[in-house]
DNA sequence: TTGTAGGCGTTATCAA
DNA sequence: TTGATAACGCCTACAA
């Protein structure tokens, strides 16, 4: 009779005592293996892994948590995977778990805050160590303030107004202004904003920039050259019309929103950088491919999603879970959406 | 004396018991409100919940799970998040999941077996329900077959010869063999192969599609038009010469590689469509923006990932994990880089 | 270096 | 309709 397992046809779980009995130890040193203590020795030690992949033993983290071990799960919160900005985000958080051997699993809340509740609830529950956080556009402070109590967090990229928690995020403010700058520069006088919702607070930093560089210039701020448009291809065709009639060039959201529009340009026979100025924010890899190539505020979303992540292990590391705010830089990169250097096509 | 817990700075976390304090119930009582059982009293229930937000109580489903609860949690392993057909995979799965009370959780592996073997291993532990598994390039059935055993796994796109999984795939070899009918038809006799590698099952049923349709027009298999190459947009450039003197028509792996080529192409002066037929598989959006636009092999890479959620819900359902195999359907969709139809461009 | 004895938060079983 | 009690698998002492 062994341990009472085999006989039946369905295979229970093996657990460390059926692993104990099958090395011929106690419990306790199964458990010392598995922690990779430096007590046991060499002979037991290998005599146990062996047991342990005979019996195709899993570790179960759920009784080892209960005992009081310590998570080394990350959870992360994204608002849009099918925006590649953020999936070079998470791509940069992962890779930064990588070398502070923990894992990261990714939740897309697809910018709905009630299936971010959900999943922020999920990672509580499963006992994620932290959470990296890039809040869905609608969400509120107020209701996943309970829910966050005594775990850290950091928010990456988006800031939840009223969240008392780590930030990092890029100088969304400077970048815009750079921007705006070139654009007036380049001459334009009626630059427009084109993108996102009030309230978004990417947006309200990336439209403080804009203000302030037509402040600066002497240019007035007209709100009817503020617009509102989802952020997506088809939001921005919906308001190139209009754009068309009120200005001569645009500073846009983000790069999908700019992408949209050059697209909607082109298919109405206008053409980006020759007939209207477009500039983006963000600077995703097709910024760079897309004809005309797109002039755009540089992010570099693989740093910054690699900053949280270290601020995060830190944090976890240290205890220390006191609210840091990270800025990481921003620069204009110039190509020819914006008009100021008139490449010729490639051939032709 | 209350809990014992609010005496200290540090707030312990709230078990049911402390719920069961606070509320003036058992903690049986809180169990069965948490399982939304019927054989409780309205006004028990209320009050119980109470109690728990007041307590900022959260579930452990670690306990849960120790005493035998079944987990909603799906694992997601996907081998690239980059490339934005398996982020549309990944969307598709997910969507599928809301429907069916499931939370999935994402990881990347990065086409790296090791990680994929530690993330994998991650989710067991953490009690993942059952997986979706997209397997990295290199790994191997052996080394996962421990840590899938007894577990719901359904492979989609990518099968893993030799594990006893589900699978939900495109229909690779169709595909393939469409499209190479169409360069055929349009007069094509040196059509090449790019991209991917050896025993990567996804380029083994392309290619078989590829040569099927070679011979059945009578032409010959020429191992030299065959072109491995990375599956990135540098891995295609690299192989770009090559193409040009030894073919005049290529069937790309995926859009990656298509778009890769048509990029490098362009850059030297040769455009897809006129000097070189392109054809990409998997269509995703930008073959539809890229220019000259790709035509390509359609997946529908959200269906897949739906269905594949679909049946793995549906096996957890029923405790039937038998193995099935799930073909979904591809089709050619002709744009401008096969040369079918040229399009003048936009102005000029 | 290894073994023994609780207890972590939850659910299932049974009683009340 | 609710309450008491015994597991579940692991970890942390402490003892040997």
């Amino acid at each position: 009779m062994s341990a009472g397992v085999d006989e039946r046809g369905t295979e229970a779980r093996a657990t460390i005592v059926d692993v104990a009995r099958h090395a011929g130890v106690s419990k306790s040193t199964v458990s010392l293996v598995l922690s990779g203590s430096s007590l046991v020795a060499e002979s037991t030690r290998t005599r146990v892994s062996q047991s342990m992949s005979d019996l195709g033993y899993i570790y179960h983290r759920g009784a080892a948590t209960l005992r009081g071990a310590k998570s080394r799960v990350l959870g992360m919160v994204i608002n849009d995977l099918s925006n590649p900005f953020f999936v070079e985000m998470a791509i940069g958080i992962e890779e930064a778990c990588q070398g502070g051997a923990f894992i990261p699993f990714i939740a897309n809340t697809v910018e709905n805050p009630v299936r971010q509740l959900q999943v922020i609830r999920s990672m509580r529950e499963y006992g994620a160590a932290g959470l990296a956080l890039s809040p869905a556009i609608a969400s509120s402070a107020l209701e996943l303030k309970p829910l966050l109590s005594d775990m850290p967090v950091v928010q990456v990229m988006r800031r939840l107004p009223g969240l008392r928690a780590s930030i990092v995020a890029p100088e969304n403010r400077f970048g815009a202004r750079k921007a705006v700058q070139h654009l007036i520069g380049l001459g334009h006088k009626r630059i427009a904003f084109v993108g996102g919702f009030p309230a978004m607070s990417v947006r309200e930093e990336r439209l403080a920039g804009y203000a302030e560089a037509l402040d600066e210039a002497g240019l007035p701020y007209d709100p009817a050259l503020v617009i509102e448009a989802p952020i997506n291809p088809s939001g921005a065709a919906g308001v190139a019309p209009q754009l068309l009639r009120s200005s001569t060039a645009a500073l846009c959201f983000n790069d999908v929103v700019a992408i949209g529009l050059i697209r909607a340009f082109a298919a109405a026979g206008v053409e980006a950088g020759r007939d209207f100025a477009v500039v983006g924010f963000d600077d995703i890899d097709e910024a760079r491919h897309i004809f005309p190539a797109l002039t755009s505020v540089a992010v570099n979303g693989r740093a910054l999603g690699a900053r949280a992540a270290q601020l995060l292990m830190r944090q976890l590391a240290s205890g220390d879970f006191a609210p840091e705010n990270i800025l990481s830089p921003t620069t204009l990169v110039v190509r020819v959406s914006c008009g100021a250097s008139r490449q010729p096509g490639v051939s032709s």
